[in-house]
DNA sequence: GGCCGCGTTAGTGTATACAAAGACGGACGG
DNA sequence: CCGTCCGTCTTTGTATACACTAACGCGGCC
């Protein structure tokens, strides 16, 4: 595997699950010495994460990771509405269907009080189906690298049960609609599931904005 | 400036004018020399396309600038059409209405059959009003991108007078509904604009597929 | 005592040297 | 004559050394 690589997963990483917090200075010295590669694949990846936009260059001679707000978090999901929602609609159209009943029929068996994990593993398989389904790289592309935001979002404010109980009806809604070959149910339930899922997010965080 | 800049606007700038067409390969060793840098910021120029998505790694061993075929097209069309029509919504909501009533105004007065030119300029401005309009760094980073691939597009299939007539007409439109707050008609404006613009390209491409 | 200027230092930007890996060509064997 | 294997060579990946710049601190001067 690439030293580069390697370093970018690392960091990227850390900045997901918060070990590289928000301000956080990224020092390509420090970082490359820690990692334990040399300074070229270090700003290789550094650069990777700047283009990504979850580090900044605060200025010409110090970069931070980025800061992540309420305004940020409700711009993402303007964003993500419109590629999800586009997604869905192509997928409505293009998706095998069988495989999103079947999608559909985990999500109605989900219990996600029982065992979280299983549900956020089926949550990301039905992404990767629906991303097979649209067969558009472009697409595609701007989607995954919305999501290595919002995964820092969704670590932010960490989702109670109730809201769980809820996401799972949703998704077998667009599940059911993709498999149905309803664009028009695919796009406005996902619509809906991204509007409560940006409600519940912001209300924790004015609950506690750690 | 920046070596690793220059060297990236200047690969950029060649990709996007058809001096280095699709499949050209990209030697790093040979477009340091030719640019007069190292090959450090070579690479990290390189890597930047890389990310942006106009070259690709055919192999682990060669880089070659990304071909666009119609499909691609359709596809870049697809995020475009959820990207600008989310745009012109938000911007709908936001925008200071006499700039966007005097753009449309503009429009009103283009002649892109005298100075084409000053046409795309009037656009460029228009984007560049939209960008600032709608407030979201998400947004406008994701639709840069996109055009970085819409200038070859663009290239690849040059304008008729007749169609660029009736472009005016739909941009002014768009710039009216932006104006008078109609977030719908911006939206369902554009998406007109966005299939006329679409269905001209790929006939053209069809006509002259060089 | 405060402010301005110079020196030092830390840290990035760039160049280059070295290493590894794959591809091409030639030669040898079947 | 063809296929395969080995050697070389080109090209990328990595490390390190050097240069430049900006910031911080210290000292002198006002």
């Amino acid at each position: 595997m690439k030293a580069s690589e390697r370093a970018y997963a690392i960091l990227l990483d850390d900045i997901q699950c918060g070990r590289l917090p928000a301000g956080a200075v990224i020092s390509e010295v420090e970082q490359a010495t820690r990692i334990g590669v040399s300074r070229t694949p270090m700003r290789e990846a550094i650069g990777r994460l700047i283009g990504a936009g979850l580090v900044v260059q605060q200025s010409p001679r110090v970069t931070v990771v980025a800061d992540i707000d309420a305004e940020d978090i409700r711009d993402l999901f303007d964003v993500r509405r419109a590629l999800e929602e586009t997604a869905v609609r192509l997928a409505s159209q293009r998706a095998d269907r069988a495989l999103f009943a079947a999608l559909a029929d985990e999500f109605a068996g989900a219990h996600p009080g029982v065992d979280a994990d299983a549900y956020y593993e089926l949550i990301a398989r039905f992404d990767a189906a629906v991303d097979a389904a649209v067969a558009n790289a472009h697409l595609v592309s701007a989607l995954r690298t919305l999501r290595t935001h919002l995964v820092r979002v969704r670590r932010m404010a960490r989702d109670n049960p109730s809201r769980l109980a809820q996401s799972v009806a949703e998704h077998r809604l667009i599940a059911s609609a993709i498999a149905a070959g309803d664009a028009d149910l695919a796009a406005h339930a996902t619509h809906v599931h991204l509007h409560n899922a940006l409600t519940t997010i912001l209300e924790s965080l004015q609950e506690e904005p750690s």
